[in-house]
DNA sequence: TATTGTTATACTCTATAACTATA
DNA sequence: TATAGTTATAGAGTATAACAATA
């Protein structure tokens, strides 16, 4: 694994930011390596621990948060990808039986998602293993660290969505 | 685009966060939000002004860095992929003139990758407009809260890596 | 006409594994 | 045997666009 008479080059993508770049573009390298890092890791887990991919468990994981159920626009939206996408996710989960779409009286057109009973028991496996990994991920931080590292985040996330919109 | 009158519908997947859940999840979704708000306007922006995508454009940014050439493994992990990725980009770069393979005297199997004088003023282009594309979706932070963040990035990712290897 | 959701399609990205040529 | 790189393949993930049903 490790290559003592290498060459001197650095280990990862961050390694193309230079002293003299601008502190955005090293922040964004960096941001981009952590989540990667730490994406690889969950996707890796969730595939082997529980037979499953990131965007399943996004989906299910937002239809917990709203029992009251989800629309496909909705979760279209919550989980940012085009609806073609979310109906094939909502199709493999209804197969398995962790999912449902139940009429919407109110517009014949639409249904809300909803998790069954056995999703909420598989979502609820998943979720404690999830959350274990992530906060064995970031143990690195002191707690208040940790909420520097929330609240810059905050910043950046309402800056973009400004620039973006 | 808008619906006034919709249920209160969160934003996006960091809506998943409730008030109780551990700090390292909510700072994990948030993470995983603003990089990929980020990447997906960089993505979009690569491909409608340059015809490129981003995982080129990172191969072509790592070429640059090192004018001396890199060998394809050393690429492989620099970019964190499997090689048969790395031959297929290169193998497209190399069509379009912006990249060479160049023999290693002293390995038969190895070569060296380099950008072409095409692919330097090519990916100089780029960078710029990169550059400043990041430099705008960073720019609702103070110079000392990006430092800030900069740091704690950098625990982030020294933990994750120690954690994962 | 606009919206909800589905279907069909295509492309990028990625990992895995078998393969060759050389070390 | 081990390493450098290629090839082949499969699957995840995504976007786009055309479509049917309903509003």
């Amino acid at each position: 694994m490790s290559t003592p008479a290498a060459p001197p080059i650095p280990l990862d993508r961050e390694s193309v930011a230079r002293a003299g770049d601008h502190r955005a573009l090293r922040i964004w390298l960096r941001l981009l390596t952590c989540t990667q890092l730490i994406e690889r890791q969950v996707r890796s887990r969730l595939r082997e621990q529980f037979g499953t991919t990131l965007p399943r468990f996004d989906l299910m994981a937002q239809l917990e948060r709203h029992p009251e159920g989800l629309k496909m626009n909705e979760l279209s939206r919550l989980l940012m990808v085009t609806g073609g996408n979310v109906t094939a996710i909502v199709d493999q989960l209804e197969k398995e039986g962790l999912v449902e779409r139940v009429d919407e009286p109110a517009d014949r057109r639409a249904f809300r998602i909803h998790l069954t009973r056995a999703g909420e028991r598989t979502f609820a496996e998943m979720a404690g293993a999830h959350e274990e990994w992530v906060v064995e991920l970031f143990a690195g931080m002191s707690r208040r660290e940790q909420d520097e590292l929330l609240g810059l985040l905050a910043k950046v996330k309402q800056h973009a969505v400004e620039v973006i919109s």
